[in-house]
RNA sequence: GUCCCAGUAGCUCAGCUGGAUAGAGCAACGGACUUCUAAUCCGUAGGUCGGGGGUUCGAAUCCCUCCUGGGACGCCA
């Protein structure tokens, strides 16, 4: 927050600075253009450098180092904490700052205590970020397992820049897979009773079924025997769905999602919005029928052909309904809808865009974020896995076999575009080797440091200026950078950002632990370690819990 | 065939809205425990950023092309 405002008014100083040397005549220019202004990798480059004078090159027609000459002219040394610029390279603009700006660090960090990081968004939105929504007709499976950290953490980043959020599940209880679900279920239940009938071609084989038709018949027994097929099927269905929902429910819970709505594809049937948004569409001009099907002209919209939406047995595709669900979102006031979707599904974007073109909604408030496969290795081994076969890996085995912390951490630490290798034994590991061990254990470290110091001070009554230690210095620049941080990471949609912050911070947090010795150093450094130490554990738990990851006090 | 994603150190990956000398972990090698948790720290070594063109003051980053791996192309969801 606080490095967040000093940066934004040394920007502003540049870009006035520029503008006053033009009124003057020192420089020429239609309009200045965006340029960084960032902490630069070499620390001999200063604490911020800009590149003002590189973008304004060409608009300027001038050398950027004589741009950035006329622009220091007009710019405020002494102001927001600078103390020295030059000019460095081919025109950067170096900065450095007044040491003591990270005296401010600390007083911020207890303060805010749980809501350091947060910050609040000039254009704050209501957002919906719908993630999972797996078919209720298995388990959970890696997958899911990812999308549901994926989108869980975005949530929470979002949430913590100020938007307001709406975690959802979109349960698919109807079509195809859920007649077929129906077949199996059917199949399994009178398999269990004796009857030799085969198992349905498309069906679900996964031994959940038998469980769950196991479980039924201890309690009804055979009387659904004798009913007719049909209602029988639907009967098995309503059982096991309710079933499947509530395990699903379960294992998300224990994996630290909590969804703020359960959305029924079901309830668009039942509702009319379907057949709506149909209308809407017919109206709009981009249905039209052949063979007996409605077909939407996606190829309008920007997709490569066009869909069906209606099939000849009249009933609606799932993309019909999808069409519907994201009608409903928006009618719902979300001014952005963020979807958590497979690469398999990638296909799937172009259309939905084009429908909500269609529909008169600007595509772009839709943002999906296509997550790469997982794969999963033990022993150096990639796990066969096929769903087909109903041979998974399921997200319960994996919470079981790895636990919650580092399932997640390891889910969200890679960009959601690539491909994730899961390395069981790694997850597992309780060693330095494993990262989020690495970090938790940071946070144990301050712990029993605290616990064992007694009395912690407050920010106010320390001198800071005692802390000037390079690895102190270095932590508390570090710790200063998660609100912007979190912003980056809100505004990228990238939440692997906030696991290899967490990781830098624990690093440099082990650095300053082997070099500066907190307890017994002497009375006024020890108070102001003290604080600086609080204010890591305060920053490390802060984002361990946006990941949804545990702060153990003890390791 | 068309489209999407990936290709960076031996391995797993960051970095990609163009910026200064391309980073981290693991593995390898060498060090550091009379001191707050060694589940730690420090050092050494390791690179044609898949190949080739282009754009420009500057390209791992943007554009084109080719190669390799994965995925998607259904009246499935």
């Amino acid at each position: 927050m606080l490095l967040e405002r000093l940066k934004s008014k040394i920007y502003q100083n540049l870009q006035e600075a520029a503008i006053r040397a033009r009124e003057e005549g020192k420089l020429t220019f239609e309009e200045l253009p965006p340029f960084t202004l960032e902490k630069p990798r070499e620390k001999e480059h200063g604490d911020l450098a800009a590149n003002i004078a590189m973008v304004l090159a060409r608009p300027a027609k001038n050398a950027p180092r004589n741009i950035a000459q006329a622009i220091l002219e007009y710019f405020p040394t002494g102001k927001n904490r600078v103390v020295r610029y030059e000019i460095a390279g081919p025109g950067f603009i170096n900065l450095f700052l007044d040491q003591s700006w990270v005296d401010a660090v600390l007083p911020e960090v207890e303060e805010m205590d749980r809501r350091y990081g947060c910050t609040l968004a000039e254009n704050r939105q209501k957002i919906q970020v719908e993630f999972v929504s797996a078919n209720p007709t298995g388990l959970l499976h890696m997958g899911n397992a990812r999308g549901a950290a994926l989108g869980d953490t975005l949530a929470n980043v979002l949430a913590a820049v100020g938007h307001e959020v709406t975690k959802e599940f979109y349960i698919n209880d109807t079509g195809k897979q859920i007649e077929n679900f129906g077949l199996s279920l059917e199949a399994r239940y009178l398999q269990l009773l004796g009857e030799d009938v085969s198992f349905p071609e498309n069906g679900y084989p996964g031994e959940d079924l038998i469980d769950s038709m196991r479980r039924l018949i201890s309690t009804v027994g055979d009387k659904y025997l004798q009913v007719a097929p049909q209602l029988r099927r639907e009967i098995l269905v309503k059982y096991a769905l309710k079933e499947k929902l509530e395990q699903m429910k379960e294992d998300l819970t224990d994996f630290g999602v909590n969804y703020d709505v359960w959305f029924s594809e079901q309830s668009l049937h039942d509702s009319g919005d379907i057949q709506a948004v149909l209308w809407e569409l017919q109206q709009n001009g981009y249905l039209y029928e052949k063979d007996e099907a409605i077909w939407f002209r996606s190829s309008l919209v920007g997709d490569e052909k066009d869909e069906v939406l209606v099939r000849s047995n009249s009933v609606p595709t799932y993309f019909a309904a999808d069409i519907a669900y994201h009608k409903n979102k928006f009618q719902r006031g979300f001014d952005r809808v963020i979807n958590i979707w497979g690469a398999d599904h990638h296909g799937h974007v172009a259309r939905m865009k084009g429908a909500l073109e269609a529909l008169g909604y600007d595509p772009d408030r839709l943002h999906v974020v296509i997550m790469q496969l997982v794969r999963l290795f033990r022993g150096g081994e990639p796990v066969r896995m096929s769903k087909r076969s109903g041979e998974y890996v399921t997200l319960r085995e994996l919470m079981e076999e790895v636990g919650t912390d580092a399932a997640r951490y390891f889910f969200i630490n890679r960009s959601a575009d690539s491909h994730l290798d899961f390395d069981l034994d790694l997850a597992r590991e309780q060693s330095s080797d494993n990262p989020v061990y690495y970090v938790q254990y940071a946070h144990a470290r301050i712990c029993s440091i605290l616990r064992q110091a007694g009395e912690l001070p407050s920010a106010q009554e320390i001198d800071c200026s005692l802390l000037r230690e390079p690895a102190e210095l270095a932590l508390l620049e570090k710790i200063a950078e998660l609100p912007g941080e979190i912003i980056y990471a809100a505004e990228s949609l990238e939440p692997q950002r906030l696991s290899h912050y967490a990781y830098e911070l624990a690093n440099l947090f082990h650095g300053f632990y082997t070099n500066c010795h907190v307890l017994n150093a002497e009375s006024g450094l020890r108070q102001g370690r003290l604080v600086l130490v609080n204010a890591c554990r305060i920053t490390l738990r802060n984002t361990l819990k946006l990941i949804g990851v545990s702060a153990p006090e003890r390791m």
